[in-house]
DNA sequence: TGTACATCAGTGAACGCGCGTTCACTGATGTAC
DNA sequence: TGTACATCAGTGAACGCGCGTTCACTGATGTAC
């Protein structure tokens, strides 16, 4: 699935997904703040106008990329889970803490797209359509993260219920501090110890 | 001291305040991702390159926005400190809970300056200096209650190392979660509980 | 006290640009008979 | 199997706009003598 259109050709096969392809890349490199709807159409190939039949305007473009990006981040989020398999109180720890590293390396990495994601460029319906599924990927994957340590016993009872909304606010916005600059990338780590010390993991 | 410069005056008198705080209202209706600095001089009453004399360039003039509100920000959790006074164990536990809920309902009230503040719109050198500075005057507000809470033995002594870093990231995590529409309002409060239980806060 | 003059703080016109979106259109595709 | 035709997926020109920045300039200020 090539993103240019084949020349001579008139329909393209793939724009939609080549939109959004093209998109990222162009967020990737310059922040969506600077994204132009006739810049990544040339990138695809095709006229500014063909977007058109695809997304009512440029916001609902945006709104599409980030909705693939959440999914991505739920993927390498799994994939970081699937590192440290096993019923052990050892592995369940390992995951927890793969988990948040693997958000923070990915933020870190993709500055431009964490902050098209959470940065409040996607429409809020958008988000709010994404806290529904707060049952969503992501959120399930630390929830069964945190089970698996309770069946260890190996966090605090009375903390288990705040469990992953703490996790979650803590390590995103250790994240985000460290990605804008206001907090040193060193940190991320005491974060994560201090996080655990708090939740009686480990101990 | 008057925004728009006085009619058939020359000189305005106080120019790069004015830019300042009519960029500030801009950034706060509509974003700083849309914010003109021919628009701000229009505000102003002045000409778009009048602002040249005070900043090289537009982004220059957001992060000028930036670090005032800063300020404001730090005013404003002195502010709320200063509701709960005294030595007792309870003050230093309102002061702390106090603190977060300051940063959180500022941030719900100004997303948008919220935003360009934490966004990454201020340049990084700017927010590196705010790091340095993270000897900062909210920075410090954090420690001075935490160290109250130690002082009367209301804080766990493993844990108080990573006091403020875990505060601030799980306080602002969950406050830019929120703001974005990643997580319910309600949720704000049982962050402050959670993080105060895992704390050892209050117990 | 008065005056020359350097400096400061503005003006306003212009440059050159890319933007989002609309619109009437056309080439390609596929389906019904 | 062949053909008419509806539908789909593009084109490309145009609209109207506001933008950041530069530049030569001028009005106002204040200081040295």
């Amino acid at each position: 699935m090539s993103l240019l259109k084949p020349r001579g050709t008139y329909h393209h096969g793939n724009l939609q997904a080549a939109l959004i392809a093209a998109a990222t890349q162009m967020v990737r490199a310059n922040g969506a703040e600077h994204l132009s709807l006739r810049a990544v159409a040339a990138e695809v190939g095709v006229s500014p106008s063909a977007a058109y039949h695809y997304y009512p305007d440029k916001d609902s473009l945006i709104s599409g990329v980030g909705q693939e990006l959440f999914e991505r981040l739920a993927d390498l989020q799994e994939a970081a889970l699937s590192q440290f398999p096993g019923k052990s109180a050892k592995a369940a720890r390992a995951r927890f803490r793969a988990l948040g590293r693997a958000y923070f390396d990915w933020a870190s990495s993709e500055a431009n797209l964490f902050r098209l994601m959470f940065g409040g460029f996607c429409s809020i319906d958008f988000a709010e359509a994404q806290i529904k599924r707060q049952e969503s990927r992501a959120w399930n994957l630390l929830c069964s993260c945190l089970d698996d340590l309770q069946a260890s016993g190996d966090i605090k009872k009375t903390i288990r219920p705040y469990g992953e909304i703490l996790s979650w606010s803590t390590v995103h916005g250790a994240t985000a501090l460290i990605v804008e600059g206001h907090l040193p990338a060193a940190s991320f780590e005491s974060v994560l110890d201090g996080l655990e010390l708090s939740l009686g993991i480990g101990k």
